[in-house]
DNA sequence: CGGACTCCTTGGAACGCTCCAAAATGCGCA
DNA sequence: TGCGCATTTTGGAGCGTTCCAAGGAGTCCG
């Protein structure tokens, strides 16, 4: 390892110039003459010289950082939203600081304080288990995009969602369309979209004049609990012709429980979930789901961000994009 | 938004005390009287004051920051790895600055600039596409370690990886102890671990006397890839009894073409993979695979880093983990 | 040949913290 | 009352930049 990083400094003395030249230089300012920069440039080559970014921010008070939260790293979908954000907030230049709080609000809490003593200049929840009121006092800090989440709101928190209850519509209405009538739901807790989601089936299945065969088997969101709660349903006797999980992951444990059960998928059973995760395009699995954009839902987060903090003029506090369905190999029409 | 953040100066006035007597409280020093630390602590609160870490890094040159490079997000045992190095960085109170180079050399390149711009003490990359002398110059600034790939060592230069040939023997006596003879192999591609899988199988292949029956179809790495490999050697005619894929991904891709082909996993054929994705398990997929302990290969990787850090004398420059056979539900003896 | 410009270049003061040597304080004891 | 010692506290220098007001060097023109 070196002894001693050179600093510009020991540039401008082998250049024979002032530090305050080699400053320019190095950020490329049209006021430098072409011998200086010249010169200049050789010298930083020879020395190996690299700008040190620490200095910077300090001196310029802009840290050119942008802090992430990942509430967890289970669920394939905080990763694809991670892609779309990281994306444009390297083609503005901005650096990444990732943390995690891994589902515990306390350590989730210690690690945006690390974030903001770091002094990112903005912060993405890309979801998150805070207490509203400690996303306000962030907020009071520096502007906050919080995705998948809407329900927290106030200045300097925007947030990025997709419209659950079209979405939820829409694949009630596939269902429907095929022919379905008796459709369970797997649900998913109590966190924000899962909830949604779940009245909207009950409403949706209420509007069709179908109360009486509204089934809801709880869930969690994971692929365990969805093996699990659709083993209890397959257990209570003569399944649905189809079953609407709350989400992708869970969706895949509900597929498994149903071919334990010998039901040949979509021949016996319909089986729908919500997100759109990648994987679930694989051939093998070939999911019918309400896909989430979700990789653009991380770069419109960013984006939002940076129009935050360029003090852009702003109205709306959420953006809200639309789910698409993506007919694949799980639903069908039900056996006659 | 704030109009200015409060500094240790405005704690220090407003606590009545010198600002080096604030910073060392702060830092929790013991030499701090119990009177002064109170009013620090109050003063620090009605402030709302947060300590700057860029200053702090930049007057103790210590970052306190680990830079981590994930060469692509689209495969599942990287955010699993990074998860492992993340929980260690977290656990000694050090932030993770994460970037993306996308399989884009230039960009990678220009992305771990930016993170030794940032002074970060140490680097993880996540697999890379860096040639080897880029890789070398950075570690003389440095200490590194890579993951998965362990052909670049020297001085400044960890590698943790797992024996792949070890594996790849596994996996292939794992299918002869079926009963296997036929077995093909879906290779992937250019990159280290791939190769050694691919000569792995041929020679164990020629050490069974299995000549004759060698065949590989090239793949790469990708679930796509994975498909089209299969479906060429499923038109080919005569299918194989079983197919060792070069990782688990393109495994997925394998089991997709054969149930296109109408082969039932396992009684027609089998199917072995590697890597051990969480995916894997899902009770949909059952992949039988070769498994890499991939957070614990995170973990690992990070905790070198920290002892090359702290200048502990290690001796060898690369960790070699094992492997270990998943027998789950896509392997099974050849149909007679 | 002097002034008015324009173009380059410069030193010094921040930025907010840590580190250090030295100063203040307090206490026990002769 | 004064001295020595341990405990607290302090101001100033420094970390590597950027920013700014001001200084020098040319150039053009009358």
């Amino acid at each position: 390892m070196n002894e001693r990083r050179p600093t510009i400094h020991d540039v401008a003395a082998q250049a024979g110039v002032s530090k305050s030249l080699v400053s320019l230089a190095m950020r490329g300012s049209p006021k430098v003459s072409d011998a200086s920069r010249a010169a200049i440039e050789k010298a930083a080559a020879e020395l190996g010289y690299r700008p040190n970014a620490t200095a910077r921010s300090l001196a310029d008070s802009r840290s050119r950082t942008i802090g992430v939260n990942m509430a967890e790293l289970d669920n394939p979908i905080f990763p694809e939203m991670l892609g779309g954000a990281h994306t444009v907030i390297r083609s503005r230049n901005y650096n990444t600081m990732l943390v995690s709080g891994e589902r515990d609000p306390e350590l989730e809490t210690m690690e945006l304080a690390k974030l903001l003593e770091f002094q990112v200049e903005g912060l993405i929840l890309i979801s998150h288990r805070l207490p509203a009121e400690t996303v306000r006092s962030l907020a009071d800090e520096v502007p906050i995009v919080v995705l998948t989440l809407k329900g927290l709101t106030g200045p300097g928190i925007d947030s990025v969602v997709t419209d659950d209850e079209t979405g939820t519509r829409v694949a009630m209405q596939h269902l429907f369309d095929l022919g379905h009538r008796d459709i369970a739901h797997v649900s998913g807790g109590s966190l924000e979209p899962a909830v949604v989601r779940e009245r909207l089936y009950r409403s949706e299945m209420q509007a069709a004049g179908l109360e009486s065969l509204t089934r809801v088997i709880e869930g969690d969101l994971t692929n365990l609990g969805g093996l699990e709660a659709a083993r209890t349903l397959l257990r209570e006797g003569k399944p649905p012709t189809a079953i609407f999980a709350s989400n992708d992951i869970s969706a895949l444990g509900v597929m498994a429980a149903c071919q334990e059960f010998g039901l040949n998928i979509p021949a016996d059973i319909s089986i729908i979930g919500y997100d759109g995760i990648a994987l679930g395009a694989l051939r093998t699995l070939s999911l019918t789901t309400i896909a989430q954009p979700l990789g653009l839902m991380g770069q419109v987060a960013a984006q939002r961000l940076f129009d935050r903090m360029a003090g852009t003029q702003i109205d709306d506090r959420s953006i809200v994009l639309e789910p698409e369905l993506l007919t694949r190999g799980t639903t069908a029409p039900p056996r006659v």
